[in-house]
DNA sequence: GATCTTCAAAGATCAGATTTATTGCCGTCC
DNA sequence: GGACGGCAATAAATCTGATCTTTGAAGATC
């Protein structure tokens, strides 16, 4: 975000740098497959490719192995673990996932859990939203409805995540709530992959609007059924994107203002 | 260093002992609020209070961190984060909260996520089972048929965890998959916390050979339903038996064999 | 009273030494 | 020939002391 950033503010969290750099670099690798699993390395290995000392590799590397991505062993050394060690809900390895060569099957993998907790976690916010969060709903879908009109998509994604971010967090349950980020993700890589018709389905902010009104009258069932709606249409019209885009040039590296039709 | 202690073998996984047990009791005191969100210590006072080095509490602070429990600034110190800052679906912090005093409120906010994420996972099985992960669910549920019968609610559990467990991997969706653990600490809290019939209800053994048998033949929508019957039923029954309980004497502390009925 | 400067506290990083658990190897014994 | 037991090398785990860097707050200046 913001490559070419002059930003004179010293980075908002550039607390402990060494290690979050290692940490980064070396889940980074892991996440890419560049470090298989079995694949072993030594502390000492590590500090000396990048150049810290062994408290900072030492640091990072625990904190690999916290999210389970590695085990260290001694007189192994530090190995990297099956896939199905991670924990998979952490969100820097989400990140990572997203950032690297796996991003579309993250993105699968995130929609279709999306799929399975929203309508329920839409039940648990009609029984137990306070009035405040409920207007917050109401009022995010009403902001949707005027950034659809706008054709901003950028708007338009951000009144979406509000919605869907405040509902969760209104169910009551913070597990849910937790899941926030993961649902924004899932909106935000639909909204930047092309995976979005340029004018929002107006049914889908019908459906949302019907969410917002189901919880602000307490009404579980009705909460969830719109919520399984909206989650039917977005894996419906992004099906529909798909085969829309495979059909044309791929806009991923150099999208030529030429080939785009009309919406922008 | 080892004073009174006669043990043959070093324990199992006796790794970064030191690293993990600070790890551990800090954590602990975190989840169970001995040290409430903002409040504040330095590093040096968790050497000197666990009689570690610097490089051991330093690690174990860096991995709190990366659960997001605490945060660490210079001139400060370490900082507590408020509990809507966790990685609430850490395994370790989900095991802490399980063993301190929240363990019902953990229950229940579990319970009301498999809830909305079983069914879904069921669904997808019934799309991408293997025959053998369907073969492995349709033998989990004979063994709870005979375990049942045999009234022995431990096997009875295994087996139960057995099915669910299959059943997550075999949705293709490695989030799922790492649901089980968390599905297990559920049945498992139902069983030994007395929320539990001592014979199972036959009908929801049935379902479940119902999910088992729309996953082998591939229906989605069948298995779905199948599975939210036994989330239904599972939550109905853990209702009953609660109430029930509590017209009793609680079975927690000294559970008196003559007040104890029959069933066991 | 507001801004600037200085200082000290506390984490971050480094570096070297020491301890300890593992593992592969080798020799011995059955 | 294979199993058991000791040996030594290895790499992590831990300790320690020192230095660097950031930053909150007290004090100085206007």
């Amino acid at each position: 975000m913001a490559p070419t950033d002059p930003t004179p503010r010293p980075a908002p969290a550039a607390a402990n740098q060494r290690r979050e750099d290692v940490l980064d670099a070396l889940g980074r690798r892991i996440v890419a497959g560049d470090l298989p699993a079995g694949a072993v390395l030594t502390l000492e290995s590590v500090d000396a490719s990048y150049g810290v000392s062994r408290s900072v590799s030492r640091e990072a590397v625990q904190v690999l192995g916290a999210m389970g991505l590695i085990t260290s062993r001694r007189r192994v050394g530090i190995t990297v673990s099956p896939r199905s060690a991670w924990n998979v809900f952490d969100p820097r390895l989400i990140r990572w996932r997203l950032d690297g060569d796996e991003r579309d099957e993250q993105l699968q993998t995130l929609s279709e859990l999306r799929a399975g907790f929203e309508p329920a976690a839409a039940g648990l916010a009609a029984l137990r939203a306070t009035p405040e969060q409920a207007a917050a709903m109401a009022a995010a879908v009403s902001d949707m409805t005027v950034q659809a009109r706008a054709q901003d998509l950028e708007a338009y994604l951000e009144a979406d995540q509000r919605f869907h971010a405040t509902m969760l967090v209104a169910s009551g349950n913070e597990m849910y709530g937790a899941l926030a980020g993961l649902v924004d993700e899932v909106l935000a890589g639909r909204t930047h992959h092309d995976l979005m018709p340029a004018d929002p389905n107006p049914e889908a902010i019908e459906w949302h609007a019907e969410v917002a009104r189901a919880v602000r009258r307490g009404e579980p069932a009705e909460a969830e059924a719109a919520m399984r709606r909206i989650i039917a249409e977005a894996a419906d019209a992004q099906a529909r994107m798909a085969a829309y885009d495979a059909a044309r040039p791929a806009p991923g590296a150099a999208p030529d203002p030429e080939t785009e039709p009309s919406a922008e």
